[in-house]
DNA sequence: ATTCATTTTGCAACATTGTTGCATCTGTTT
DNA sequence: AAACAGATGCAACAATGTTGCAAAATGAAT
């Protein structure tokens, strides 16, 4: 038995427990599980870095963009993700943790790559606290730093 | 006696010591010094809030865009401005000071207001130090601190 | 001043990112 | 099945920024 969307977005039975989760991080979000959201989801589960929306056009390319946008913000709405600007004219996602209500207390440093151009989410590098200038008042943060990943530093320093 | 560029860019001898200044900076990152030059680097600096592209297109609404992202640019190579992305969708500038030369102990962070869409450079708030996990190399930070600015705050108060 | 080479600027066309209107499809309820 | 709300795809659009090319400005050499 096997459930159909549109354009062939099908979820079988064999990956039925490995989409639960994903159900329900949906449904805790208050978001109607559909096929298409359940894929973009899990596509962004899946990848290490956070993903543009083209990246995940191409991911799944037989999405179409608007659908695509219309379901990352409506994931941004309900904080089922969280963007950031990295500077590379393309915003990314990715996913937030269950506890986070995308406070500033919740967020974390992204760290951008300048060779790949990945953006990683430093999960457990909360944002500093900054006392800001009187009349101020802080509510949301971005905070990317950027250089040479993990990976590319390896490769750099092989050669 | 007056100088003029085209499109009538002029610069009078009143204001030619209050130029003096624009032109010395200029040359001090050796970029030649233009009448559209110093004219877009005189409106950065007499704002209180960093602009964008199209900021600057209309505050001098005689100079054409691509004119405009070319100076930007220029300016950028040559450390004379910094670039800010506050997740407006459009990137913002600011102008650097002398001792700048854009590395992350230079730099600092910036504040963006949700009510007005300013973004303000906080000079004297340098970007916390962090430390990055095994093998990832900081290079260059943007950190944006979102919420309500000094003059909205006073504006919501008083409601 | 005139000429010449180089640089700067403006115009138009383009690329990229993302959004919106509208029609169509899906799933649910009656 | 009929009707409805919601989800999706297509195409057209908006905004930001860049690029090719020609015209204009600049600076140097005559």
């Amino acid at each position: 038995m096997t459930t159909f969307a549109r354009n062939n977005h099908q979820i079988n039975n064999g990956q039925h427990k490995m989409n639960q989760q994903y159900i329900q991080k949906l449904k805790y979000r208050n978001i109607k599980p559909t096929a298409i959201r359940l894929l973009i989801l899990k596509t962004m589960t899946e990848s290490d870095n956070a993903l543009s929306m083209s990246d995940i056009e191409s991911k799944v390319d037989t999405l179409d963009k608007s659908t695509i946008s219309r379901t990352i913000n409506l994931f941004l709405n309900h904080k089922l993700v969280h963007s950031i600007d990295d500077g590379s004219g393309a915003i990314k996602y990715a996913v937030c943790g269950d506890e986070c209500s995308c406070a500033i207390a919740d967020e974390h440093i992204h760290f951008s790559c300048t060779k790949c151009h990945k953006t990683f989410c430093f999960k457990g590098l909360h944002i500093p606290t900054v006392t800001l200038p009187k009349g101020f008042i802080g509510q949301q943060a971005n905070f990317v730093l950027k250089g040479i990943c993990e990976d590319c530093s390896k490769k750099t320093s092989s050669l």
